[in-house]
DNA sequence: ACGGTTGTTAGGCC
DNA sequence: AGGCCTAACAACCG
């Protein structure tokens, strides 16, 4: 996570001044130290002593450090000596409980402990009679996936998002978990270096490289964008 | 200008 | 109890 880079030089700093219209107690911010800061897919953890604040930005929200974005109202503000964060439409929650007992980082995209074993076991676990891009898109397997990484890895792959768990060769599946990881590692990257975009063959694309038509539809459960070219991809039904 | 959305949680209902 | 569904978020982008 970028974020986890740029709030870096606040680490084990004081809070001085905490704010904004999110409904938690201030008092838990405010002179405390933060020990340390650490993410697990898209949550952002802020780390004190005895406690947690969890801070997800969600579909909208964004953040900007030391300069506050004029005519805008964040829901959390966090002061330091040596600058500022803001967080805008962040969802804030203080976090009691030790975070290993709550958070698999083995299941965490991002981390050097992601497990793609670990990933497999709670694959085979699961119903069978599931959707592959409803799969994808749960956090508690695929943490830190979302529906870019989602639809750029299934054409990657060559698989249909409506394609079944159950109907899907082992080895194609092994290659999904490989290719998520590979593509979030790569997203990460790209995004750094500002060229995501131009890198998507499917997400938001008329046409895939090899210029066939791709189709805009709203697939599986949650009903989130798909972009599926129908000459490329395989469906897997049993 | 306006409609759609890079996502997850919380809460209600059955 | 637990699974399923949906609202909420109120900003940005094209």
């Amino acid at each position: 996570m970028i974020l986890k880079e740029e709030v870096s030089t606040f680490k084990g700093k004081k809070i001085l001044k905490a704010g904004g219209y999110g409904e938690i107690d201030h008092s838990r911010l405010v002179n405390h130290v933060v020990k340390d800061f650490k993410t697990w897919g898209k949550h952002f953890l802020v780390c004190f002593n005895k406690y947690t604040l969890r801070i997800h930005f969600g579909l909208f929200g964004s953040y900007a450090i030391n300069e506050k974005r004029k005519g805008r109202n964040p829901s959390l503000s966090l002061q330091f000596n040596n600058g500022s964060l803001f967080c805008y439409i962040a969802h804030t929650k203080f976090i009691e409980e030790k975070l290993e007992d709550i958070y698999d980082w083995s299941l965490d995209m991002l981390s050097p402990k992601w497990n793609p074993a670990k990933v497999k076991s709670l694959l085979k676990k699961m119903p069978g009679d599931q959707q592959i891009g409803d799969v994808l898109l749960n956090p508690d397997i695929f943490s830190g996936v979302g529906n870019i990484i989602r639809n750029e890895v299934l054409y990657r792959c060559r698989v249909h998002p409506e394609s079944l768990l159950e109907a899907i060769p082992a080895k194609k599946v092994t290659e999904i978990i490989q290719q998520t990881h590979i593509y979030s590692l790569d997203f990460l990257k790209w995004k750094k270096q500002d060229e995501l975009k131009k890198r998507w063959e499917v997400y938001g694309k008329r046409t895939c490289p090899k210029g066939h038509t791709v189709t805009k539809q709203y697939t599986g459960k949650t009903k989130r964008r798909s972009f599926i070219c129908e000459t490329c991809v395989k469906e897997y039904m049993t």
